[in-house]
RNA sequence: GGGGGCAUAGCUCAGCUGGUUAGAGCGUCCGCCUCACACGCGGGAGGUCACUGGUUCGAGCCCAGCUGUCCCCACCA
């Protein structure tokens, strides 16, 4: 007690030291008490690839005050946090930091390829941790995960068997998604559509009969060598005749029949479609319903393969060139029109999309998607807000199988061994050494390795020891409130819900909580390329923690993105000093004095009014709280805090405390204290180092706020009359500052303050009050004067009306042009009042409540009329 | 092609189940270094809540339409 607290709050001196009191107190660990309630949240893993950005920050920032206000209210409140491997993200920064050395995946070899990779985890996921904490997570560091540690590698093989146990995971050929670049097949949710200008090049292809030619129309015509159909729509009169006879595939010179199918659209292009069903999704499906046959014409590395005659060996963007050259050459280029046309390109490195046709292992989603959606549509899983559950629908109900196997390194790999001898394919939860088949020794391992968000599905609950049931299993799942970002909604939250209710049986979580992405202060998505990403530690570093995570929270709503404007760190930084100034100021008053933070037994008008607020105010922000209306939760803070705490409760402390009645003086202190203190943990969740450190440097009792109990409303500090009694004299304050203001009197020059007024005990109990922040000499309240020099300054509220007798500064003229057009508008108000009250249906429909506040107002109004006309007919 | 968001003060945004005179931050104007804070204090100006209808006693909020804008899904051979 009487620290000497810095004269502007100095976030860094005090961050690092909070933080290690709370880590040293082991505030952040949760166990599995059954005397509590749980409440968890397991963070969504950023992916060791790369720092936090300040979309992560605000991602945190709501964690970690859900967490902290929960724990404050005495739940058991577990954040797990970790990270994701992010095989395909990772394996490519890995790439490409080893083409700098001049050296390949290849070349080092799998080994020590992935020697590589967990040096890079421990590197790169280790700088995340410390991002995590310079931002005040309060995370159970002792439940660290990593998507590939043991515990969650165990959870992904055994998900593995059992799914492929029960048939919903198989391997089979079929047309993917493939990287060019990566070398890998990817889901469909990674495939990136983007508009591009290409050309659309138009060719004939000669009929076999030498009856003449069908021309068609391909924006990619190296294709053409795996053509083994061309396809026109079944109703089309101009191509009806052609169905069921051949063409001749130009520069192939190879045979390949006309077949009808409706996927054709008549209309567009010639209405006629070359069929490469090994290249082209659709043309796949077209193919089966036909029974054509498919062949491969590219590499992984989209090089033209054998199967492409003199074209093999070219990429596929040369042999595109050359095959329209030779299609030029030999007449069957018709003509080049440009074209704009969405093209696929890949999620992570942004090249375009050659479908192929692979063996890959898939997930069976129809039966997994039934139950998901069900748990949806029934609430089970509710999303905040309540329609983006629309984005998780159209997701689910068109959801195709799951392409899960990638040939890529670095991730869980696939549980797959083949026996050499006989063929066998066995799927294990532990590595075999005999197939169980033949006895065979001769195993090898699946290359393959499973797609990143197979891992992530099960987060929830392989972060909690799951598939043993655990302790901690048991107690904290299903988890409580997921909190992420809107787009993530089909890669993770989908795949989590279906998941979580295969193979627990229960929804991993209740409440999704998605909020929005941070953009720059231009409204565009931060990214690498633009430059445009804000770096989160340098915000903390220059305007501290509390800062930032209050300016992510202050004017956002859940769904919606936000611009990111560091004039808004700022602001939120000037309010942490504000509060720090509050501090020093209660600091400089009770230094002397032995308090304790209690209430004092006699309460003055603003102590109740003060108290009533703060009253009020916690059972909002718990309710805003409840409903994840964070922006809301603080925005009132924010103003109880600056405008009711600092602006009007200490300014009419001080007087009290430079006053003789000691009583008064005391009972301000005691309320100073209590409500800072109290206010301090209303606010702790949202800025948790400076709460804690001035909650720890004046008089508490316990050992830490990050513990302390939250603060529930109670009818015994519920005080409307007194609360509406000071605001009386509070409004006529605010008007007398505006008439002097208004008539630029310097606060120097004070006069007396005559207040006409029916309930004048009020006014006469807070006169000094009246004297100190309205700048009087004197104050007299009455029911009326006998004589008031009639070149006052009137000023009229809803309770009074006040003389100031300011002389020479007095314009008659002005003050009376004045008075009626606050005359007018207040019988404006009346009016509308009125016509409210005379109209039957209001009267009549209109809850009771609404229309006895019509009716107060009204009250007032022809009140305030009155006493407006009485100063009007003084100045005649 | 299907779906959704947004449109409120000069700027960026709140506005919770419809209810007295629509709010904040920043900016701006006026006056203040008032013994916590100039990262501050006091006061002011500034809004036909995109537009048109409708429902209702009452609409920024609900419904229909419309304009602009952004996004998501599907996908254009």
């Amino acid at each position: 007690m009487g620290k000497e607290l810095a004269k502007a709050y100095e976030p860094n001196e005090v961050e690092g030291r909070i933080y290690d009191f709370w880590t040293k107190g082991n505030y952040f660990h949760a166990v599995a008490d059954e005397s509590k309630t749980p409440y968890t949240i397991v963070i969504p893993p950023p992916n060791i690839t790369s720092q936090l950005h300040v979309g992560h920050a605000y991602d945190e920032t709501v964690q970690d005050t859900l967490i902290r206000w929960r724990r404050m209210q005495g739940y058991s409140a577990l954040w797990v946090p970790g990270t994701d491997h992010a095989s395909i993200a990772t394996e490519a920064k890995i790439v490409e930091a080893m083409s700098e050395e001049g050296l390949t995946k290849e070349m080092i070899g799998r080994e020590a390829f992935l020697e590589r990779a967990w040096e890079w985890n421990a590197k790169y996921g280790g700088r995340i941790i410390e991002q995590l904490k310079l931002l005040g997570s309060s995370c159970d560091w002792q439940r660290l995960r990593f998507t590939m540690d043991e515990g969650c590698s165990k959870a992904v093989r055994h998900v593995f068997v059992k799914l492929y146990e029960k048939g919903l995971i198989y391997r089979g050929e079929r047309i993917v998604n493939w990287c060019p670049h990566c070398g890998t097949a990817i889901s469909d949710a990674e495939v990136d559509f983007v508009e591009r200008d290409d050309s659309f090049w138009h060719i004939r292809y000669p009929l076999t009969d030498g009856s003449g030619y069908i021309e068609l129309a391909t924006t990619r015509p190296e294709t053409m060598l795996g053509d083994t159909a061309v396809a026109v729509h079944p109703d089309d009169e101009r191509y009806k005749h052609l169905v069921g006879k051949t063409v001749i595939l130009p520069l192939v010179n190879k045979e390949i029949p006309i077949v009808a199918d409706e996927y054709v659209e008549m209309d567009f292009g010639t209405g006629v479609v070359k069929i490469t069903p090994a290249h082209d999704p659709n043309d796949y499906e077209v193919g089966k319903r036909h029974a054509l046959p498919v062949i491969n014409i590219l590499d992984e590395k989209a090089v033209v393969n054998e199967n492409g005659g003199k074209y093999a060996g070219m990429p596929a963007l040369e042999a595109r060139k050359q095959i329209v050259k030779d299609l030029e050459d030999g007449g069957y280029l018709i003509k080049t029109e440009p074209i704009k046309h969405n093209v696929g390109t890949c999620s992570r490195c942004h090249s375009v999309i050659e479908p192929r046709v692979s063996i890959q292992w898939f997930v069976k989603m129809e039966d997994l998607a039934k139950p998901a959606n069900k748990a949806v549509r029934e609430k089970e899983v509710k999303f905040i807000p309540e329609r983006m559950d629309k984005l998780y629908f159209a997701w689910m109900d068109n959801v195709r199988d799951w392409c899960i196997s990638r040939q890529l390194w670095w991730g869980h790999r696939i549980p797959a061994w083949y026996c050499e001898t006989c063929g066998e394919i066995i799927i294990a939860e532990h590595d075999p050494a005999l197939c169980p088949k033949c006895g065979g020794e001769k195993l090898h391992q699946d290359e393959d390795t499973l797609d990143t968000w197979f891992s992530s599905a099960l987060w929830p609950f392989s972060t909690l020891g799951w598939p043993e049931e655990t302790e901690d299993f048991k107690y904290f799942y299903p988890t409580n409130t997921l909190v992420t970002a809107y787009d993530i909604i089909f890669f993770w939250v989908a795949r989590m819900i279906f998941s979580g209710i295969e193979h627990t049986g229960k929804a991993p979580f209740d409440t999704v909580m998605l909020h929005g992405l941070i953009r720059d202060a231009e409204g565009r998505k931060m990214s690498k390329s633009l430059g445009n990403g804000i770096d989160p530690v340098d915000e903390i570093n220059k305007y501290g923690a509390d800062a930032l995570r209050f300016a992510l929270v202050t004017g956002n709503s859940p769904g919606n993105d936000m611009r990111y404007r560091e004039e808004r760190v700022e602001a939120s930084r000037n309010f942490a000093n504000k509060i720090w100034n509050a501090a020093r100021f209660i600091h400089m008053n009770i230094d002397d004095h032995d308090l304790k933070c209690e209430l004092p037994e006699k309460l003055f008008l603003e102590d109740k009014w003060v108290l009533s607020r703060f009253n009020s105010i916690t059972r909002e922000v718990t309710e805003n709280l409840d409903k994840f209306e964070l922006g809301i939760a603080v925005q009132k803070l924010h103003d109880f805090i600056w405008d009711d705490f600092c602006d009007w409760y200490i300014e009419l402390a001080k007087i009290r405390m430079n006053s003789e009645d000691a009583e008064s003086a005391s009972s301000a202190r005691q309320v100073l204290l209590w409500t800072m203190s109290n206010t301090l943990k209303l606010l702790h969740p949202f800025m948790p180092f400076i709460s804690e450190e001035i909650w720890q440097s004046l008089p508490h009792e316990g050992e830490a706020l990050i513990i302390a109990q939250w603060p529930e409303y109670t009818d015994s500090l519920s005080f409307a009359e007194d609360e509406a009694k000071l605001a009386a004299v509070m409004e006529l304050i605010t008007a007398v500052r505006t008439r002097r203001s208004e008539m630029n009197v310097p606060p120097s020059k004070k006069a007396k303050l005559f207040i006409e007024t029916t309930n004048a005990e009020v006014f006469t109990a807070s006169k000094e009050a009246i004297m100190r922040l309205a700048y009087c000499s004197d104050v007299e309240a009455a029911a009326s004067f006998d004589s008031i020099d009639e070149s006052a300054v009137t000023i009229v509220t809803n309770s009074c009306k006040a003389y100031l007798p300011m002389d020479d500064l007095v314009d008659k003229a002005a003050e009376t042009a004045r008075l009626t057009k606050e005359l007018e508008s207040a019988q404006k108000q009346l009016d509308t009042v009125e016509a409210k009250l005379k109209n039957d249906s209001f009267v009549s429909k209109a809850p009771q409540n609404v229309i006895e506040g019509v009716r107060e107002n009204g009250e007032k109004l022809k009140e305030k009329i009155r006493l407006i006309n009485e100063s009007l007919a003084a100045y005649k």
